[in-house]
RNA sequence: GGUCCGUUCGUCUAGGGGUUAGGACACGUCCCUUUCACGGAUGAAACACGGGUUCGAUUCCCGUACGGACUACCA
């Protein structure tokens, strides 16, 4: 028996991976490193009904393009192989069999119009119903039943599902990472089925036999799964393991309003839930992803980090090494966190300033010179988010204006600015070395000498040569759009503006 | 309805029995700049409420409110 951590992420591929099954695959990832264990990945598709071809697949691609894929496990193989539940369906088999021995486990015969209908009954009487201690006596299952029946109804192959024989009295108690205590009444917990009828296992059995073969130190999981947790420890009693340890991950909420984020609102606000682009193999419905939004997975790493947990000191910016090296389980906080996607932005500005320029110009300005390429990624870098608004930026630098913004025009456009630009149509032609520098000096000039002031003419003059107001520096706008253009523009834009009376 | 969990600026959060309650995003103002952006400075902005305990509570305890998760032969 090692002492090493093993931790493991165990997602169903039901569909794409949202992003808080991402940041609950980073934490345990993060904490599989600074621990120096293993981390683990494990497909739990016990359901076959809800199956989704190409799910399994796009989890895999998702955490490999975010640089935190699996030591062990699908995709990686290791020694508790295979890692896909389905493929492990007769040893839960076996276990189960084992607490029906050792009758911590009872066969169960109803049927789910049967349970239906116990439920209905129940809540129109204004309660719940719970299959456990009180209500199993009155139902069709081998503790209620006569023991020559029950034989007889397998004989017959009738279906059954079986259930764990929950404790009518007793407390479950255990210390989580993040909640500390959590204690809960068995008189609370139902008799969960462990063996549907199909012969698959539900979660908690598959969940608990599968954590203790392979031998996981810490299940580290969303806090949908807290109020099955005191069942869990139930399960691993009734088979005489030691529980790992637990640490119940607060929720990702939605950016307005209440709720778990979801699917909707990423159709609502325009912002991604998923790591990667996904087509719905049904629908053939497209939804966003992090990756071809224009998010880097640094920045969506490092956002995802601290959505829910933070090194207590007021550093940020973290790579992926410096999160293993500050994270803890114990500095994970309680309350559910919303989705912000302007801090998400912001990450990603951060980190696409450290990206390297040759880099940046290759991938999104390849068709342009190298030089042309680089010049273009320092003059745009700090005004984008995304960096494919550089291809855009650059195409709309390099097209030349197909209208005049307005409002410049009526401010700033005057005798005075038309006597400057006129200036300038005669003076830029003669500017021998077409440098930012030496634009700067004979603009300079001619206007000093014309006794223009910069500010009356440089505005108006943006305008002329792009359609703008606003915009990146003049003077090297104009050195990379090259001195035969800026002259076209600027007397296409003399051209076109109003005539000052 | 029941069980469990939670609650510090709009958002992510630090803090913790005595603090000017700190930082970041977003927002406002100013500076830088020919403009915008970047950057810098600065401002507005929070301890859900009520009871205890205490010399003192935002911090500890108990309630209430609000929010959330779960309540399937789904995970």
């Amino acid at each position: 028996m090692s002492s090493s951590v093993r931790v493991r992420f165990a997602p169903s591929p039901t569909g794409p991976l949202h992003i808080g099954g991402v940041r609950t695959a980073l934490y345990n990832y993060l904490f599989a490193r600074k621990m120096g264990g293993t981390f683990i990945l494990r497909i739990e598709d016990t359901d076959q009904t809800r199956f989704v071809p190409g799910a399994e697949q796009y989890i895999l691609e998702s955490l490999a393009w975010l640089g935190i894929s699996p030591d062990e496990g699908v995709g990686a193989d290791g020694p508790h192989a295979p890692y896909r539940q389905s493929e492990r369906k007769e040893l839960y088999k076996a276990y189960a069999d084992q607490l029906i021995r050792e009758e911590k486990a009872y066969y169960a015969f109803d049927t789910s119009e049967e349970l239906d209908a116990m439920r209905t009954m129940f809540e129109s009487k204004g309660s719940a119903f719970q299959y456990n201690a009180l209500t199993r006596v009155k139902l069709r299952n081998s503790l209620a039943l006569p023991a020559a029946e029950v034989q007889a109804l397998l004989d017959a192959n009738t279906p059954y599902v079986i259930r764990l024989k929950v404790p009518a009295k007793g407390e479950i108690r255990f210390q989580d990472s993040v909640r500390d205590w959590v204690h809960v009444h068995t008189s609370s917990i139902d008799d969960k089925v462990l063996m549907k009828s199909d012969g698959m296992p539900t979660y908690h059995l598959a969940n608990v036999v599968d954590d203790h073969i392979m031998e996981i130190t810490h299940v580290i999981r969303g806090e949908e799964w807290l109020p099955s947790a005191p069942l869990h420890i139930l399960l691993y009693q009734a088979f005489g393991w030691t529980a790992p340890q637990f640490a119940h991950l607060p929720l990702l909420l939605k950016p307005e309003g209440n709720g778990k984020l979801s699917k909707r609102d990423a159709d609502l606000g325009g912002f991604p839930v998923f790591p990667m682009e996904w087509t719905d193999p049904q629908t053939g419905a497209v939804s966003k992803g992090f990756k071809q939004e224009g998010y880097l997975p640094e920045a969506t790493l490092n956002f995802l980090a601290f959505l829910g947990w933070n090194p207590g000191t007021e550093q940020e910016l973290f790579s992926l090494t410096e999160l293993v090296d500050a994270f803890s389980l114990e500095r994970i906080n309680k309350a559910g966190a919303k989705f912000d996607v302007n801090k998400a932005k912001w990450f990603n500005e951060q980190y696409l300033k450290q990206q390297a320029p040759e880099l940046l110009a290759k991938e999104y300005l390849g068709h342009l010179p190298a030089e042309q390429g680089l010049a273009f990624v320092s003059l745009f870098l700090d005004r984008i988010t995304f960096p494919q608004e550089l291809s855009t930026l650059v195409a709309a630098f390099i097209e030349k204006p197909s209208n005049y913004e307005e409002a410049v025009i009526q401010n700033k456009w005057n005798a005075e600015a038309e006597k400057g630009l006129r200036l300038l149509a005669d003076a830029l032609p003669k500017v021998a070395v077409w440098q930012a520098d030496e634009i700067k000096h004979a603009i300079h000039e001619c206007l000093e000498a014309a006794g223009i002031k910069m500010g009356k003419v440089m505005q108006i003059l943006r305008v002329a040569l792009s359609g703008n107001g606003a915009g990146p520096d003049l003077m090297i706008s104009m050195q990379l759009w090259g001195k035969d253009q800026v002259v076209e523009r600027l007397t296409a834009a003399l051209q076109a503006f109003p005539k000052n009376s």
